[in-house]
DNA sequence: TTGAAAGCGCTAACAC
DNA sequence: GTGTTAGCGCTTTCAA
């Protein structure tokens, strides 16, 4: 017999029971829970209902690692999300998409934010592999994920999102970021704007070169000279974005109106503008959405990506891979919608 | 000689490389490759770069799953996270900060939204377990967490956050949020407010109830007897927020102040404020910041929590019991900061 | 309808 | 220093 204080009985107790302590207690095989427990067909109703009571009475739980082992398509029914930081508006909504659509398959979700370190890629990625993830959804930073294709040839799907991937075929899910700044550099110039400045991120991001890019070749097919005085890169936070903007207003032919590539620029350039008095004077038309955006005074004219869109995107076709899709890679362009609030309705002055 | 459309050279490919693999190719034995793949000591340096070098070659992954199955600790170095929704700023907050912690100890984070939904709680809980996660961290909805007895006594750590459980002995990290409501009404009655009203969400959740109480203690400790038609509960939108307000500002004695309880509450007021011309007339106090609260108009004063000391703490608690620390359950606060900005210091009219 | 045995990829225990 | 064997909890295979 054995007590409470007796080191075997805690022991048992500690221990999660197995298929087999099952087994024991309804007093039938192993291979017999299992079937139960999987819902397999040929086990009579009077078994089923004993082995259900058995696993009841021990609060078990199958152990989804042991099974995965041996089971025939080895899946673990676990995906591994790789974003910008779980804690950022855009990547969370995408998260929160990517959740619902595993959800609906009984897919559990390993989330990892990055912060754009690629040491961070790369450790990330290897602690989602070693967990054996079914299959892999990425935002990237490192210059290639060729170090991927391993995985890739082994049937592993990957999407990528808000970036292509470099040196490696895959699935990427991006927002259409050249059109989406065309909409607004053409919006402002629709206005009467021609001085119109550029504040973007760093180059060596994909989003931030296609935006870019956006702006310049609208500017010129509308006969607009770009000016590389109203054009400021590598603005990676708010308080850059502040000081580019208070420089742009210092000179002799100021912009009329501002086009912000990105997010937290878009922070920065409202409340340099705010602090200048210029925010009735200069328009503004932000990439990305912002929160609140429609409370400010004046409300904030942005284009809107849609994450939830890119995440539910991403999630279906790493299932659809899974489920043995196979053509060749894709992008998925994801629209933009330029939502007119106000700050991008400034005429010139 | 296989060939690429060779079936068995594919099967080989898409098969991972297991450490029989790894050890056939380096010409030793798989306990030899499992010593160097885990940094064991007693193996030869000419030894460990052959290994390497076969791992190398083959990409090889170690499959975690597999190991833990065998391993003394039987740890899978992974984390349950249940959340309201990993969209919402509070709990996205929470995420990071747990796996900031999580990743020191290279534990990976599975996160789930619940959205309220007491069977999303219980499927999300089993599927972890399921995983064999090696602890929780959980916001909860269910009225009672007994069913999470067995594992607490098994040795799995619990820690609720931002609700105390119910039916069980658990760790749990929650805002102050009596003595945090008790700030915003105090700083409002400093004014000479009296007539404060008090928008709520449902009482069923446990912050609402502690918000509420807090309200009702200070007002009744300060001598001003709570108004029935001041206080509206049950606002679990922005929606009915604004409607309620509207509904405030018609009585014939309307109140000079309103403590909101909520984030999303606040967001109400704040439209309905402004829609009826009263935002620079009736002061406001929101229970938790409110995004760019700072540059709206005026700007708005809150009770601010601290969602990523709570992640924090709740992580570091699960690390701790699992490293064995065995001291009795208790609650954690988390200080609560009145940011003064500018719609709480309304004087009354 | 049921169960015994083998094996999934790894670690533990122990031998050499 | 290195290898062999057993076994983790489950599924697969195959026999009864």
């Amino acid at each position: 017999m054995t007590s409470l204080s007796d080191p075997r009985r805690n022991e048992a107790l500690r221990r999660r029971p197995t298929m087999k302590n099952v087994a024991d207690l309804a007093g039938v095989g192993v291979k017999t829970v299992s079937r139960v427990i999987n819902r397999e067909p040929h086990v009579s109703e009077e078994t089923i209902a004993r082995v259900r009571r058995a696993a009841e009475q021990l609060q078990y739980q199958p152990d989804m690692q042991a099974g995965n082992l041996r089971r025939a398509d080895r899946r673990t029914d676990t995906l591994g999300l790789l974003v910008g930081s779980v804690a950022n508006p855009f990547s969370a909504a995408v998260h929160r998409a990517v959740e619902d659509i595993a959800l609906e398959r009984h897919v559990a979700v390993f989330a990892s934010s990055l912060d754009e370190d690629p040491e961070r890629e790369l450790s990330s990625v290897n602690a989602f592999l070693r967990r054996r993830v079914d299959g892999l959804i990425l935002t990237t930073i490192q210059p290639s994920q060729a170090y991927l294709g391993a995985q890739l040839d082994r049937g592993i799907p990957i999407v990528f999102v808000d970036r292509r991937p470099n040196g490696i075929e895959a699935d990427a899910v991006i927002t259409e970021n050249a059109e989406g700044a065309t909409g607004a550099v053409e919006h402002l110039l629709a206005l009467g704007h021609r001085r119109i400045a550029y504040l973007g991120d760093d180059e060596k991001i994909f989003t931030a070169r296609e935006r870019k890019r956006g702006y310049l070749d609208t500017l010129r097919r509308h006969g607009v000279a770009p000016e590389d005085r109203l054009i400021v890169d590598n603005l990676d936070d708010e308080a850059k974005a502040s000081d580019a903007v208070a420089r742009l207003l210092a000179l002799d032919d100021p912009p009329t109106a501002i086009f912000s590539a990105q997010n937290l620029i878009t922070l920065g350039v409202i409340t340099s503008l705010r602090s200048a008095g210029a925010s009735t004077r200069v328009a503004l038309v932000g990439f990305d959405d912002v929160p609140m955006a429609a409370m400010l005074e004046p409300a904030i004219t942005v284009v809107a990506q849609d994450p939830a869109s890119i995440g539910e995107i991403a999630a279906r076709r790493v299932f659809d891979r899974l489920d043995g899709l196979d053509e060749p890679a894709r992008d998925f362009i994801v629209p933009t919608r330029l939502i007119v609030r106000g700050s991008g309705e400034i005429r010139p002055f």
